[in-house]
RNA sequence: GGGCGUAUAGCUCAGUUGGUUAGAGCGCUACGUUGACAUCGUAGAGGUCACAGAUUCGAGUUCUGUUACGCCCA
């Protein structure tokens, strides 16, 4: 074995293998309980990033854990079409590569086009997703534009419709200039910009005087189509019913009382827009005011604002609106302020709200099973308080905006007759006499994904793995997919499967960088996954993200900290090759055959009692999904516990009788193949080759074929910690012993290489009897070549002073003939004393405390008495050697 | 404006239903190439648990308020 793990060998020869002989495969099996996954499908444009590195390290933990366990799995992937940003990644690529564009081809020719781009470059995230290691079925790669997946989106819609939740309508949207195409609520991200904030007038018409309004748009004066006032603002009052003379236009518009006008803002007036802002639509619906659209698809000035502005950015029109006012006069204030403004989710530009004829889903209905479901656990959040998130935005849902101006996704089965005016909705075309005209608009690509956890199974069909693996049993994403994905998968679950589509949601972590920013592409600090596994390892990668990974908080994440996770790999490599120069594999591995339990030693019921500790923790942790807990645990077991403890202890014995060595070997076989058995999910290319090359596993076995362990209740191996629990304290006090005498020939200069004698003198006699049962070994980890160990105090008188450090086991003295700092001694000393003098001032107080002794449980109040004894102990046993030194 | 979250060692974070002297990794200091591992070992330094109150025999942990930062929604 090579003396550090080369990680790249391994994963070159075990993903292919376990891919071609099906493990990854899952398929209904009456025999066994079904678990399953969907994962979150990335856009088939995308590439891999850490987000994706953590969350599919998450859900493949998952799979393999449960597939150990005897679960039948299934971990189905693919990818979504992701409408607007395949089609603008489409129209880039066309005019990079100089042919032409998206209207010149026209719709067919243009997806054509993209088809053929997504089956040349798209899905690469697929196939990077290989090299982390997932367990994904391939053979059930879903994408959303497939043929059974589009006719899943069909059936939905025609069935909605039907239901009178989907309806046509005009209504205020928002709308993306740059992919001229209108968005759902969720697509619009605010951010606080500094802006300006005008304040200008607007002449009454009768020529007595003037209205101040304010806003932040100027340019959307054109627009307006009334001035609202408060209708129990005093000031305006009698201006009610008047009109004034609109700038830069010929129009009079009126004044009118409409309570949206806040009299503590601004000036108190407000100008109404109604096609161009929520707010003013529903003035305008009050008051029956015209709707006047004064843009552009690409939000540049339409006709309706005259000749002067026509064809203007929204913009250049704002800068010259303003400049006109100034002009006549009219602009009072200019005021600098910060406010929301709305962006374009894909584009990263101002949306505009306008009102405009789209296609929407009606959610109330299909909200109510959906917030029952979180309300009563049915569908668990963890961490729980996305919970309230989601019952804030379920329980004020508004209509879903689906329709898309754009040509990539699935298109809207709706017909219209030009002759008739009728509109027809099914899955085919109208056969009745047209002519008809198909909607141009497609659906959202989320009005497929949320079809997800049934349509990857095959449905509307009644798949036998519908009828297996549905619901699925957990999801795993991020929280910012909550609205858009999460809430609509289970609004959609109950309304088209009658049941829930998952039940539990694992909300991972945002990963930032060391400086807690975003990663992003424009920052440049969104490290390429591939890089870092080719530096590191998967292994490694993974294990680092998730010891990392706090619970619902975010990740500040750094390369360097994936040495935290080589690290470990090599780690446990170097324990496996460890034990490999010591010879064969034993027998034994899988259960200890063949060893007479009573037989072992105390390190061994020790480390053991550790491993089925960690056994316990870890398969609770992952039920809770407490990944990085169980990661915690598993590094310290494997790193503290078995490396440097448990090994460096049986050296002695391996190095001992044949005897001894047979045990110790079957004992650390035992051990190991637990641990990476345990490991296998988070590690699994480092515990598969290590299984083999330990020869725990033939050829044609697999570590993933393995049963996950599970704590050992007194069945083959007594619980030991239930047993002897009194054996496991005195095994940690002895430790604790050689550290002390570690400490003390550091604290001396004593060189590592240089053998010492050291005289132990232990608080009864039957640590004394223990201890000299390990004498052997602990000389051994102290570097000691003899040791004295007895209930007889140290004799100075014989000896010479000697410094000494005071632990539960006793005292340990290292006698140097004479040479010892006692000044330094005794100040050491000292300090210890006045130490325990503090705590057991404490004590006595707690124990004398009436109330604490009649308030507080009794296995407290004997717990701290027995404490008390402990402290009063050690403080004689410092007073007693300050004397022997003075 | 409403809601949620976070504040513990230089840094990143653990700390289960209140109960001995608050832990880990990284970093730092000193020493070290002993027959698995320098991707290592041994030893060590380092914390008024953001602040102020309250409840309690007892608060890092529960409650109220304050401050700072982050996220979501309007």
């Amino acid at each position: 074995m090579p003396k550090a793990y080369e990680p790249g060998e391994a994963e070159k020869k075990w993903y292919p293998i376990w891919e071609d002989r099906g493990y990854f495969h899952g398929k209904p099996n009456p025999d066994k309980k079904p678990y399953s996954i969907v994962i979150p499908p990335p856009n088939v444009t995308g590439i891999l990033h850490l987000g994706h590195i953590l969350n599919n390290t998450l859900q493949d933990i998952l799979i393999r854990w449960r597939k150990m366990q005897g679960y039948e799995t299934c971990w189905f992937p693919g990818t979504d079409h992701a409408g607007i940003a395949t089609e603008g990644k489409g129209e880039r690529t066309l005019r990079e590569s100089g042919q032409p564009g998206r209207d010149e081809l026209g719709r067919e020719a243009f997806i054509q086009k993209v088809w053929d781009w997504r089956e040349q470059y798209g899905g690469t995230i697929i196939r990077q997703l290989r090299r982390l290691g997932t367990a994904c079925d391939w053979e059930r790669e879903r994408f959303t534009m497939d043929e059974g997946l589009s006719e899943a989106v069909k059936k939905v819609f025609v069935s909605l419709y039907e239901k009178g939740y989907i309806y046509r309508g005009q209504r205020m949207i928002n709308w993306c200039p740059v992919a001229k195409t209108a968005l759902s609520d969720e697509e619009v991200i605010y951010k606080e910009v500094p802006g300006k904030f005008y304040h200008y007038k607007y002449p009454l018409s009768d020529g007595s005087g003037a209205l101040v309004i304010a806003t932040t748009r100027p340019e959307t004066m054109f627009g307006d189509t009334a001035v609202a006032v408060h209708p129990d603002d005093e000031r305006y009052k009698a201006l009610i019913g008047k009109t004034i003379d609109l700038p830069l236009t010929d129009r009079k518009i009126p004044i009118i009382a409409d309570e949206h006008a806040d009299p503590e803002k601004g000036t108190g007036c407000v100008k109404i827009t109604p096609a161009h802002d929520p707010n003013d639509f529903e003035v305008g619906q009050r008051h029956g005011l015209d709707m006047l659209k004064i843009m552009n698809d690409d939000a540049s000035m339409s006709l309706a604002c005259g000749a002067d502005f026509a064809g203007l950015d929204r913009f250049e029109a704002r800068r010259k609106v303003v400049e006109k006012l100034e002009e006549l006069g009219l602009m009072v204030q200019i005021e600098e302020i910060t406010h929301s403004v709305g962006f374009s989710e894909r584009a990263d530009v101002p949306i505009e709200t306008m009102i405009s004829s789209q296609w929407f889903v009606n959610m109330k209905e299909l909200a109510k099973p959906a917030i029952e479901a979180v309300k009563n656990g049915d569908i668990k959040f963890y961490p729980e308080r996305w919970a309230k998130t989601y019952f804030h935005w379920m329980e004020n849902i508004q209509d879903w905006c689906i329709s898309r101006q754009i040509w990539w996704g699935h298109r809207i089965p709706a017909w219209y007759n030009d002759k008739t005016g009728e509109t027809y909705v099914g899955m085919d075309a109208p056969e009745s006499e047209g002519p008809w005209r198909q909607e141009v608009d497609v659906l959202d690509t989320w009005f497929s994904s949320w079809l997800w956890p049934f349509s990857v199974q095959g449905w509307p069909e009644n798949t036998d793995t519908l009828e297996y693996f549905y619901p699925t049993s957990d999801l795993v994403t991020g929280p910012d997919i909550i609205f858009f994905w999460v809430a609509r998968m289970i609004m959609a679950g109950y309304e088209f499967k009658g049941a829930l589509p998952f039940k539990n949601v694992y909300f991972t972590s945002i990963i930032r960088d060391e400086r807690g920013r975003k990663l992003s592409k424009s920052l440049g600090n969104s490290p390429d996954p591939l890089d870092v596994i080719d530096q590191y390892g998967t292994d490694a990668l993974r294990f680092s993200i998730i010891y990392i990974a706090p619970v619902g908080m975010d990740i500040r994440y750094s390369n360097e900290k994936c040495e935290l996770g080589r690290n470990f790999a090599n780690k446990l490599w170097n324990a496996c090759r460890f034990r490999m120069m010591q010879g064969e594999v034993t027998r034994s591995f899988r259960d200890l055959k063949g060893i007479d339990v009573e037989q072992l030693t105390p390190d061994e019921k020790w480390i053991i009692s550790w491993v089925n500790e960690t056994v316990k923790v870890v398969n609770e942790s992952l039920e809770g999904f407490k990944f990085h807990f169980a990661a915690h645990q598993l590094y310290e077991l494997v790193w503290n516990n078995v490396c440097d403890w448990y090994i460096e202890s049986a050296k002695d014995k391996l190095y001992g009788t044949e005897a001894e060595k047979q045990q110790t070997l079957a004992v650390l076989d035992f051990v190991l193949f637990k641990i990476l058995r345990l490991l296998h999910p988070f590690m699994p290319f480092v515990t598969e080759e290590l299984a083999h090359q330990m020869g725990f596993l033939t050829e044609d076995e697999s570590i993933m074929l393995e049963s996950f362990p599970a704590e050992l209740k007194n069945k083959n191996i007594p619980s030991i910690m239930e047993d002897d629990p009194d054996l496991l304290d005195m095994v940690e006090a002895k430790f604790q012993l050689v550290r002390a005498g570690r400490n003390l020939r550091a604290a001396y200069d004593i060189p590592p290489a240089a053998k010492v004698k050291f005289y132990i003198k232990a608080v009864s006699s039957s640590i004394v009897d223990f201890l000299k049962s390990e004498e052997s070994s602990m000389k051994r980890l102290m570097n000691a070549d003899e040791l004295e160990i007895s209930t007889v105090d140290f004799d100075s008188s014989t000896h010479g002073h000697a410094p000494s450090q005071l632990v539960n086991a006793g005292n340990i003295f290292l006698p140097l003939d004479g040479l010892i700092d006692i000044e330094e001694e005794l100040k050491k000393l000292n300090n210890q004393k006045k130490q325990l003098e503090g705590w057991i001032k404490g004590s006595r107080s707690k124990l004398e405390n009436e109330k604490f002794l009649s308030k507080a449980p009794e296995d407290v109040v004997a717990a701290a008495r027995e404490h008390l004894e402990e402290l009063e102990q050690k403080f004689e046993r410092v007073t007693k050697l300050i004397t022997a030194l003075q």
